[in-house]
DNA sequence: GTCAGTTTAGAACAAACGTTCGATTTGTCC
DNA sequence: GGACAAATCGAACGTTTGTTCTAAACTGAC
């Protein structure tokens, strides 16, 4: 958080913080404003709409992780053009961007990113869709060469169970393991997690 | 759906439809009851209140998954008994009475089911658990069998990711489908996607 | 100090929400 | 056929929602 002064900022992360617990839908506007200890008006003279709000959300979180994924592709052809790239290093660069921050105390970045994915505000959906697809794509292609005997849209329904496993992680998890306390514990490590997450994921994608 | 009669079947109905579609804090009594073609009152006088006709429609579906993974696994601990049971067989035990009628058309059940998992309706989380943690713990035993290897901590991680990937396959696949129709057809035959999801998670779950 | 421009404050708006109520209709037994 | 319970209906209840408006407070340049 490192609590920002001015206006817009505590709007975001008020909304950012809300939006990951109880759901886009289900937080008003008088929430965030209370929360962030800023006027009521404040939200649509700065963002013009709860529409507006969610909309720069997402430019700022969503799409930061798109790019980092594209980023840490690019880096991974980089290093091993022409040979194709480990499929547990392609699973980690698409996966890895949105763990972060995961172990952090009170950061709400990954369950709202894991929140965009599966809360169907209207009109999100199309915004979410045109700032994925291409990243998905991207990644097709390169993991298609790793894995040449899976047919293409296997290989698409693998990556959609992979998709699954990532926002669940993401946003159920913290609330998960408080009611597995013997559990908890072990859970604790984010980097263990997300050497977990990596090698389930990649499993289920190579398997057969 | 078989179009039944009477007022409460149909609100049920549409209700499901709808939390399905839209999710369950964003759709109103309104878009239901006329949905149903009945009166608005209905809802209340037939199911107390909005809370109410959740919770019926958690009893409907939600407890029927959940008892209809415990007899497959009954099943086959009767039928491998005192012999470890197979890790397929278990996940498939676990996930098939999910993915029922998931191949049907119009058919709001699977992806209801899904629904119930992710969205935070306020008091139904606790029903929820109440419901399902006997049965996640009903299954962890079985799965350590076979996987003894496996620290207990990290089984039910991977248990947890292989959920994720459930419900994102319920509560998405239709949609996502229909923007990537090339693997439309592909992924039109519900045995194919439970066969693939099933050795998805088995994989996933035994790895390394 | 003054003035233009930006930001904040409080109050109010229409619309939609879940819920409640009394009247009306429907169905069923005597 | 009349009587009683169950079910449906239309209308309204009080809240809460997102949004809008105008006045007040602040900011920096001259």
């Amino acid at each position: 958080m490192a609590a920002p002064c001015d206006t817009p900022s505590r709007i975001l992360d008020a909304a950012e913080r809300l939006f990951a617990d109880r759901g886009i839908a289900a937080t008003s506007l008088r929430e965030i404003t209370r929360e962030a200890g800023v006027n009521l008006a404040a939200v649509n003279y700065h963002f013009g709409s709860k529409d507006g709000l969610i909309r720069e959300l997402v430019r700022r979180r969503f799409s930061a992780v798109n790019e980092a994924r594209l980023e840490a592709l690019a880096r991974l052809e980089a290093e091993y053009s022409p040979a194709p790239i480990p499929i547990e290093k392609l699973v980690r660069a698409f996966l890895e961007p949105a763990m972060r921050h995961f172990g952090e105390e009170d950061s709400a970045f990954p369950r709202f990113v894991g929140r965009l994915h599966l809360d169907p505000y209207p009109g999100m959906l199309q915004e979410l869709r045109g700032a994925f697809l291409p990243v998905l794509e991207r990644f097709l292609g390169p993991l298609q060469r790793v894995l040449p005997e899976v047919p293409r849209p296997v290989l698409f329904l693998r990556t959609f169970l992979m998709m699954g496993s990532l926002i669940h992680l993401l946003s159920n998890l913290r609330k998960h393991a408080e009611i597995f306390p013997a559990c908890a514990d072990a859970l604790r490590d984010p980097d263990r997690i997300l050497d977990e997450l990596v090698g389930f994921a990649a499993a289920g994608l190579r398997h057969d």
